[in-house]
DNA sequence: AGACTAATTTTAAGTCGCAAACTAAGGTCC
DNA sequence: GGACCTTAGTTTGCGACTTAAAATTAGTCT
């Protein structure tokens, strides 16, 4: 409640923390090179990398030369330290995996799954981490937490809140249903699919090294997570980045959320097609909407209407793309989900173009606008580095055992901003 | 560069920051009081206040009976203990202003100035900062630094470059042309106007209390601060927040920055009143633009086009502040700038009637919408704000004598302040 | 083997916030 | 008016922390 940020022994966390973190993101490294980036005296790096190595979480990999000295020791992070599980909830299915803590993949499952009930899918979450725990034979106490990314706006509090109107679910406590379906007490983090997977491609793809990213989330819908200060930005109540649902044409088509002109009614998977369908004037052949989509891109070279769709589609997109730029100021643009890689993989140059005429040009000339390079898997992955994060975050504080109040205070990272 | 983090000093310098700032925005406290606010230590709250004391920064503010118990004794920032500039630089002319550390105006000045070189105005912003000190009496030295608001977006760096179209400036060094046109070196802070009336409304307006707020600035032209996790958000470069050149009509009208359809071109004063000619199919009367909207205003009672001219902005308006809801799920949406201080007063419930019907339901429950409370000088007083937010930031570290490497790391300072 | 170099660890300060004990300042009750 | 509460603020003693400097370790080079 206060502005809270006091004691002596917050320093020794927030150090530990500083160090793990840089040992997991930035690979082997000596205590030395630990000493430069942290600007922390070689004393102490080596007093609490001591205390890491104790507790486990960071191992010795080996050393390196050092021209003519005593050779630096490399430390890293433990992978077998902990492991921990994502969970992707999709429309049409969810997909539960298995990783180690520095994110290998270990174990996986896949249930297909049309909409049903929340308890339904909470309970076949708490089965399905259960049997990939079981199927990657890691004893249970070393599971460091579940993250969950559905296809929805999640509202983070006290226990987190699902509203996924698409799968028909309206303030559902995800949380609670799973805690209760399960036996085990594993902490929870349910989170946005598309800030996971925003998450993913900033630890593991495209959204490396930057600070200000916005990693679009395209399929059939349109969705953002929107990445300031190196955090995913979240808004008062954790539904920020709903980028699919902002006005590009003011009294436009309607979207699937009640409004008209959203961006999504334009470059959605779902958007695309039916424009496509309009402009040939008759129903398009049978077939799930990713393979349709690819369908349109192929038939571009030889049907002027598939190419003036896909053109039109570049148009609205880049100027989606501009507002974001105009914003946020980011420093780079990702283009992810099935429906924006392969729009991005064959319209590339012109979504830029359109970009670059919608945006000032100061910002424009700030960014790069880039591919996303995670998978599949992205989603799952994103997931799992939520119960990563916190422990990240809090620096494997012994002191607090690991699972402690739930996610309760995951929501953002705590590093302190500022005013100006 | 790398994450810092560290010395045991660095935790006094935060707890003064904290109780500074905590004992600035919060009004007199009580140490006891300030113990509560802060999480420390009644020790620590009278050690670190005990220093504050001694520096000048804090004094004593009489007491308050607590009942049956010794009093308590107040303490309150000591506005004396330095003052601050606030320069607005406008399209139309220069507004300079000197306040006590407490914000309180002593003295203004107000030149009138059609858009000159860069040269003249730094030099006319620098005699004014002299005349301005001069006339309220204070002592040089006790200027802790002038803060800058310009109608443009700035690059903050080593130097802040500034960019502003509308007045012809382009990669305007403004910092150096002051600094050189000036005999005294007082820090300076130069930021974008909208900005600065964004920080203006947070500290002292109507975004008090709140984390995640946009202050829409709409004038002739349509800006916007946002303010996340407490803060104003820059972006990579500092120029996020341009709002005013979303594309909300794809292909629609278009605006002076070459593209079309941008919300500027809608809401802003002159885009209105270009809609309102066009409507008619005649000029208007001659007059400023403020003047002619403010009629235009008067005329919808009795006219059918400027009511349906309004009704149109109104609903514009509405999803661009939708937009804003979607992207950032803020708490609040406070609208200023003159013409959106007219259009709220007249149209506030359309607005927001059009903005529900673009928003989502869960964060448009989630918002306010509110009328600034600030006046005209806004902007100067965002721009004084500059020098104390690094005051408070850096608490007023005796070690750096309150004016060291210029304002170099205003840019993106690096630490937390406060709850606000 | 001895000299040298570079990475870590140990040692000796010096800082900091906190809990507990203590002092200050006023009120209540008889 | 004095014994006794109650609340605010200060002092003291301590444990925890980081650091600079000195010491140690582990190789390379000659």
């Amino acid at each position: 409640m206060a502005p809270k940020r006091t004691t002596v022994r917050d320093l020794r966390r927030q150090n530990r923390s500083t160090l793990l973190s840089t040992l997991f993101f930035d690979g082997p490294l000596s205590r030395y090179e630990l000493s430069r980036l942290s600007g922390l005296s070689a004393a102490t790096v080596s007093n609490v990398t001591g205390e890491l190595v104790d507790d486990g979480l960071v191992v010795e990999a080996g050393s390196v030369d050092s021209d003519g000295g005593r050779p630096r020791v490399l430390l890293r992070v433990n992978p077998a330290f902990a492991h921990v599980v994502g969970v992707d909830v999709g429309e049409t299915g969810i997909k539960v995996e298995l990783f180690d803590l520095a994110l290998t993949q270990l174990a996986a499952l896949d249930h297909a799954l049309s909409p049903s009930s929340p308890a339904a899918v909470a309970s076949l979450i708490a089965s399905s981490v259960r049997d990939v725990v079981a199927a990657a034979g890691v004893p249970a106490s070393t599971v460091l937490g579940v993250g969950i990314g559905v296809p929805g706006t999640v509202e983070q509090g006290a226990t987190a809140v699902v509203h996924a109107p698409t799968i028909g679910w309206d303030g559902v406590r995800l949380e609670e249903l799973v805690a209760s379906a399960s036996s085990s007490a594993w902490p929870l983090y349910v989170e946005n699919g598309a800030k996971t997977q925003g998450q993913a491609e900033m630890w593991f793809g495209a959204g490396r090294g930057a600070k200000h990213v916005v990693i679009a989330l395209i399929g059939s819908g349109v969705g953002a997570a929107v990445v300031t200060d190196g955090g995913v930005y979240r808004g008062a109540t954790s539904s920020a980045g709903e980028w699919g649902h902002t006005t590009i044409v003011y009294g436009g088509r309607p979207c699937r959320c009640g409004a008209l002109g959203c961006l999504e009614a334009y470059v959605g998977a779902e958007g695309i097609l039916d424009r496509y369908r309009k402009a040939r004037g008759r129903e398009l052949p049978a077939g799930d909407e990713q393979s349709t989509v690819a369908a349109l891109i192929d038939a571009a070279p030889r049907s002027k209407t598939a190419a003036r769709v896909l053109e039109e589609t570049a148009g609205y997109l880049g100027a989606g793309i501009a507002n974001l730029v105009n914003l946020f100021n980011p420093e780079r643009i990702v283009l992810g989900g099935w429906a924006g890689l392969a729009l991005g993989a064959h319209q590339l140059d012109r979504i830029v173009a359109a970009t670059r005429a919608h945006a000032l040009r100061h910002p424009y000339e700030q960014i790069s606008i880039e591919l996303g390079r995670l998978g599949p898997d992205a989603v799952a992955v994103g997931a799992a580095t939520l119960p990563v994060a916190a422990l990240l975050d809090r620096a494997a504080d012994p002191r607090k055992p690991s699972a402690p109040e739930l996610s309760v205070e995951l929501g953002v990272p705590d590093r302190r901003t500022r005013a100006f």
